[in-house]
RNA sequence: UGCCGGGUCGUCUAAGGGUAAGACCGCGGCCUUUGGAGCCGUUAAUGGUGGUUCGAAUCCUCCCCCGGCAGCCA
């Protein structure tokens, strides 16, 4: 795995590992787990926290296992565990041969809970839903005992065996822990640990119609897994004290459970359940829509493992609700870019320029270098002629002070070719748009030569108008326009928010080497941005670049500055 | 207001009785054959009270604000 760009900061996570570690705690052992539900793709959120597990692993010296929490087969199913193993594994993490299920410890979970109920401790309760709902009192209020409750021991024991043997529908009994009705935390209020699901599960398939409950089933896979410090979210403290009764009362291996705030992100969301009302509301492509915050949409959209790494572990571990600034992952984002992609040309709004004192019909090959920033990239030959395309908006018939690009009378440097200045322009009678620039080039100011230092305020991208090749390049921009989509006017959802422009679809000229782009492949489009080849659409012959994220953009900055004060 | 957990620059995270620090964002400058990158500089915070102390973000009091919890979801 490549080195970390910034430098593993200590958290109160590490300080809880490093007192356990002092007082030898677990044979000096650390042995955390990522524990995702198969029931949806994983995101950026996720990613902090495979992060934190693997990393914390790694830096102890200890392991990671990857355990699918695959309890509730009505909303799980193979496609989420195939995607979620090809996303950790694309995030770099390996879990070696430790990849567990939950359905893998069914038989052993069930053995458990039958001794939980021969020591008295559980009884199967034949209140319905609603009823148990009813008995269980409120936020303020206690909760009253089931008439349940003191069934006898070998009646409780009869009765979950045929639980189990599918005697039973759906709905009709469950077995309850028998702790305390009145417990002010209501998770205490003899929660239910096993409900009769007649469902098939995508990896024990109809072998069992009882499914334990998070809360049974998560501490045991721990304890089982000898997990020495179980990392999960902060809407879990409440169910600690039930995570250490169950492991007490059962007198096996109790791991530590550790809960720290989720990540939160601006102008996105990150809950599973609007992710996938997104996806089945086609407000977006898939699950791997580049625009998504999910990692497959992220990974076709360009993103690279080390950008996402870098920013889990710089936004940090804490207990406080945070929204981490999207503006910082895209600060990884192009830290990494930079060094890596290899820069092109690309024109994604082409005018035409006609060079006229240039030789008709003559093409002339330029060196070009593939990355300043890393000279190991090498070069690469482009083609130079009379007629290219520049960007519109490098042109203006009437600039303003500041703007020191193309407009009649002045030079410009053409990126690895000449300096060119223009003359005149023809504008289209219909439209008022500018149709051809017309210019004049110093045959003396080539990339490389004698005269080639000669100062010049600009420099544009080009290509060559009859080597070029049309792509079409999509343009995404945030899902969301503002910061926080779940903040919305009274009687709107998350959805008002969403951005109506965070994908515009063009036809852009490339230069000629890119014909053959290959799926996955980053470029930085010079002065324009970060791109990645589309790895569904995409084409040889006719590819299609999403655009990762735009360069950072001075010029742009200045002329909302002009614009504002000209207001 | 029953229980649990949180409040430090715009954002995220440090400082664990001794000068409130860093990163991102923003702003200003230098540099530049990418208005990119890089470099330099800079703005900006301890929710409020009262107390303990030579000294409080840190310890104590009271208050305020925010989040989570009443699935046979995880």
């Amino acid at each position: 795995m490549n080195e970390e760009q910034t430098t593993p900061k200590s958290h109160f996570i590490k300080e809880i590992i490093d007192a356990d570690l002092a007082v030898g705690k677990n044979e000096s052992r650390i042995h955390t787990r990522f524990p995702p539900e198969p029931n949806g793709y994983l995101h950026i959120g996720h990613a902090k926290s495979i992060v934190l597990n693997f990393n914390l692993a790694r830096e102890y010296n200890g392991l990671c296992n990857l355990r699918f929490d695959d309890t509730n087969p009505i909303k799980e199913e193979e496609e989420y565990i195939e995607s979620i193993i090809e996303d950790v594994r694309w995030l770099g993490f390996d879990w070696e041969d430790r990849l567990y299920y939950a359905s893998d410890y069914f038989e052993k979970l069930y053995e458990l809970a039958e001794q939980l109920v021969l020591a008295g401790k559980a009884f199967v309760c034949d209140l319905s839903g609603d009823e148990i709902r009813a008995y269980r009192g409120t936020l303020t209020e206690p909760g009253k005992d089931s008439p349940y409750r003191d069934r006898p021991v070998d009646e409780n024991i009869a009765l979950f065996r045929r639980m189990r043997a599918g005697e039973f529908p759906d709905g009709t009994r469950v077995l309850r822990a028998k702790i305390d009705m009145a417990h002010p935390n209501l998770n205490m209020r003899d929660p239910v640990i096993y409900r009769i699901l007649h469902a098939s599960h995508p990896r024990t398939g109809d072998e069992w119609c009882i499914y334990p409950m998070y809360d049974w089933a998560h501490g045991l896979e721990d304890s089982i897994e000898k997990i020495t410090h179980s990392l999960c979210t902060l809407e879990f403290e409440d169910h600690r004290p039930l995570y250490d009764w169950f492991l007490i009362e059962l007198g096996v291996y109790r791991p530590r459970q550790i809960e720290f705030a989720r990540l939160n992100l601006s102008y996105t969301v990150l809950s599973k359940r609007r992710l996938l009302q997104l996806v089945q509301e086609k407000l977006v492509s898939g699950w791997d829509d580049p625009r998504m915050p999910t990692i497959s949409g992220m990974r076709r959209r360009g993103y690279t493992p080390i950008a996402i790494r870098n920013f889990s572990e710089r936004v940090g571990v804490a207990k406080k609700n945070n929204i981490a600034d999207m503006a910082l992952l895209e600060y990884y984002l192009r830290e990494d870019l930079n060094k890596i992609a290899p820069r092109v040309m690309a024109v994604l709004n082409p005018v035409k320029l006609v060079i006229d004192n240039y030789i008709e019909d003559q093409t002339e090959m330029l060196t070009a270098d593939n990355n300043p920033e890393d000279e190991s990239a090498g070069t690469r030959e482009i083609p130079f002629s009379r007629e290219i395309y520049i960007e519109r908006e490098d042109f203006r018939t009437e600039p303003h002070k500041k703007f020191f690009r193309l407009y009649p009378g002045k030079e410009v440097r053409l990126k690895h070719a000449y300096i060119i200045k223009c003359e005149s322009f023809v504008t289209d009678d219909e439209t008022g748009e500018v149709a051809e620039i017309h210019c004049t080039y110093d045959p003396e100011s080539r990339s490389g030569g004698a005269a080639a230092d000669r100062k010049v305020k600009g420099t544009l991208h080009w290509v060559s108008a009859p080597h070029a090749i049309p792509a079409e390049v999509r343009l995404y921009d945030r899902l969301f326009q503002v910061s926080n989509p779940n903040s919305v006017p009274e009687g709107k959802d998350f959805k008002y928010n969403l951005n109506p422009n965070s994908l515009e679809t063009l036809t852009a000229q490339v230069e000629p080497g890119l014909a053959d782009a290959t799926s996955g492949e980053r470029y930085q489009f010079l002065r324009r941005g970060y791109f990645c080849v589309d790895s569904r659409d995409s084409r040889p012959g006719r590819p299609i670049f999403n655009r990762t994220a735009p360069l950072r953009d001075s010029w742009a900055r200045i002329e909302r500055q002009q614009q504002k004060r000209s207001r």
